[in-house]
Formats: structure tokens, sequence, C-alpha cells
DNA sequence: TATTTTACCTGAGGGC
DNA sequence: TGCCCTCAGGTAAAAT
């Protein structure tokens, strides 16, 4: 389940062998594979062949590769990629076999590495590729992480930057929080005010903050938001160092390997097993057709505020 | 306007 | 063995 280390290490493991390859070809198998395209299958084809990429960037959970047609001119457009619950981003030989779910092949050539295809597969079809508009971002920053330019795409404008982005204001996400009713995990997984965060590592990260994920976010005392904050980022710092988490075959890098972050999981996923930290039974209780997992001892139930 | 719910999708795993 | 049911969950559209 991509969340924003599984995407970074994605968006490095492709960074390499992208960065000024030139598209020789592109094969749409599967249609669903770019709903959030503009255009069809055929015309995502033709607009795609013959561009040259100039990076891999990320923001959240989105990935882009911004296009030029040379002239030295600023990217206008990018193919811009989310990898959803199952999505993969391979690198593979030329030629080589169809992987399970394959939905797209792009065929670069690089100028120092020679032929690379980059594979898109995914299981559920919750991920797509899309060409998108680049736009100027209003903060002047670049886009996100591996952006030279400060231009992001149009579709992924909305999305706040990810709290690992130098350029992500703390004193923004504060101040959105004072303004929130909404319980705090909730918050947590609202991209729109921080980005990356699923429900892994919103989980992970309450716990470790020792935060009820039921807390309204607007009853957290700065003190409390600026430990949940270092805690997030802790939590992603982690999971990125040790290659994501990956409890199947659905999060891979771009050469087919799992990481061990599942190994280093505190509260996620750990329903009835002692907590780390006082040893009481990890719950799991049902959250907006998902999960929470917390400790009930050391991540109390919030009081009510009476008013 | 702000917040919450629903649809999208496939395969693994459990119960019978 | 095989059928049916539940679960996993990010995003955007729809509903409240």
């Amino acid at each position: 389940m991509p969340e924003l280390p599984e995407v970074e290490v994605v968006r490095a493991g492709l960074a390499p062998a992208v960065t000024g390859a030139v598209v020789r070809g592109v094969t749409v198998l599967d249609d669903r594979a770019l709903t959030r395209h503009a255009g069809t299958g055929a015309e995502f084809e033709t607009a795609l062949t013959g561009r040259t990429i100039r990076a891999a960037a990320r923001r959240g959970k989105f990935l882009w590769l911004p296009l030029d047609d040379g002239g030295g001119r600023p990217p206008l457009e990018a193919v811009v990629g989310h990898l959803g619950m199952s999505g993969q981003l391979l690198l593979r030989a030329p030629g080589a076999a169809p992987e399970r779910h394959e939905r797209v092949r792009i065929d670069l050539e690089h100028p120092t590495h020679g032929e690379v295809s980059v594979v898109f597969a995914d299981q559920r079809t919750f991920g797509s590729l899309a060409i998108d508009e680049l736009i100027p971002t209003p903060d002047g920053a670049p886009g996100g992480l591996g952006a030279a330019e400060a231009s992001v795409p149009r579709q992924v404008a909305h999305i706040a930057r990810d709290p690992l982005d130098p350029a992500f204001a703390d004193v923004a996400f504060r101040r959105a929080l004072v303004r929130k009713e909404s319980a705090i995990k909730r918050v947590l997984l609202d991209q729109t005010v921080i980005s990356g965060v699923g429900n892994i590592y919103a989980d992970e990260s309450l716990w470790a903050a020792r935060i009820h994920p039921e807390t309204r976010a607007a009853d957290l005392a700065t003190r409390a938001v600026n430990r949940l904050l270092g805690e997030v980022r802790h939590v992603l710092d982690k999971a990125l160092a040790e290659g994501g988490t990956s409890f199947d075959a659905q999060y891979v890098n771009v050469n087919g390997q799992a990481g061990y972050f599942a190994h280093s999981l505190n509260a996620y996923g750990r329903t009835g097993e002692p907590c780390p930290r006082c040893g009481r039974p990890i719950v799991r209780v049902s959250f907006t057709n998902r999960s929470s997992h917390f400790c009930p001892h050391c991540q109390r139930v919030p009081r009510p505020t009476g008013r």
C-alpha cells in the first residue's frame, strides 16, 4: 500500500533511469489506467512518444515526470502518476515478458544507459497515469522533491506539500488544525492539509505521539501538534530508510523488491498484540470504512471539551 | 462552506 | 474442492 515512503523509493529508483531519456514507444493495454488522463489511450500514446523526460518528481503520493521537446525551455507538461492501492512502476529490459496486471508500458532510450522500459502494473486499478499541464507553484518553491522547476501538475496543485518537503509550512499546518472540528486521524489523511500520510503511517505517528485518533484536531495544544508533526516526519524517514512497508506483493520498488518497514510497525496491523510501550493489547476499531489501530492505555480517549 | 459518505476495483483468506 | 463473504484503502465525486 504505497504511501509517501514507498512512492519516494519508486521515484528515487526511476530518476537515474528516466532523466534525460527519450520516449521511443508507448503501449496502453488497459484504458482504466488512464482515468486521470483527459484523452484516450491512443492519444496518450501519441502525446508521449518522442518527448524527453527531464526529472522524476514527487509530492505526497503523486509522482510526475516533466516533459520537454528540446530547445531549453522549461517543461510545460508532465506525465503524472499515482499508484493508488496496488500500482507498481517497474524498470524492465526491452522486450521483457508482460507483468501480471500490466496496464501501460513506456519504452525509453537513455543517452548513456541505453534502452529500458517503464512498466505500470496495477492489480486494483486505483492507480493511474495522465499527461497534464504544469502550472506555477504559489510559493515559488520547487513543485516537489526532485523537481527542478517551481511548477506542479494541475491535478496535483490542490494537494498540500508533504512534511519531508523543505517548503512544507509548519505554521500553516498548525493554523489549519486549529480550525478543524474533525478527528485528528481524519485530518492526517486529508491530503489538502498534509500529503503523503496514509492509514499505516497515520496510525504509527499517532501511536508514537501518544494521541488518540479520535481527538478533535482543534483540541490539540500547540505542543501536541509539534510532537505529532515531529513523529510523522520520524516515522516517514525511518520507513524510507528501510525501503518502505510491504505486507504482500502489492508494494515493491522499481526492481520488484519488497521493503522491510513492516517489521518496525508498533500499532498498525498489530491488533491484540502487546503495545511495545506499555504491554497492553493494541486494539482495532472501524474508522470510515477502514481501520484504526492504537493503544487505549498510551493513547487516551479525548476528554469532552464541554464547548 | 465544511464535512462525511460512497464508488471505484481485484485477489487473498476465512467459513462452510 | 468450491462457493460466498469480508477485507484491504487513496482519491474524487456526490451527498449531507
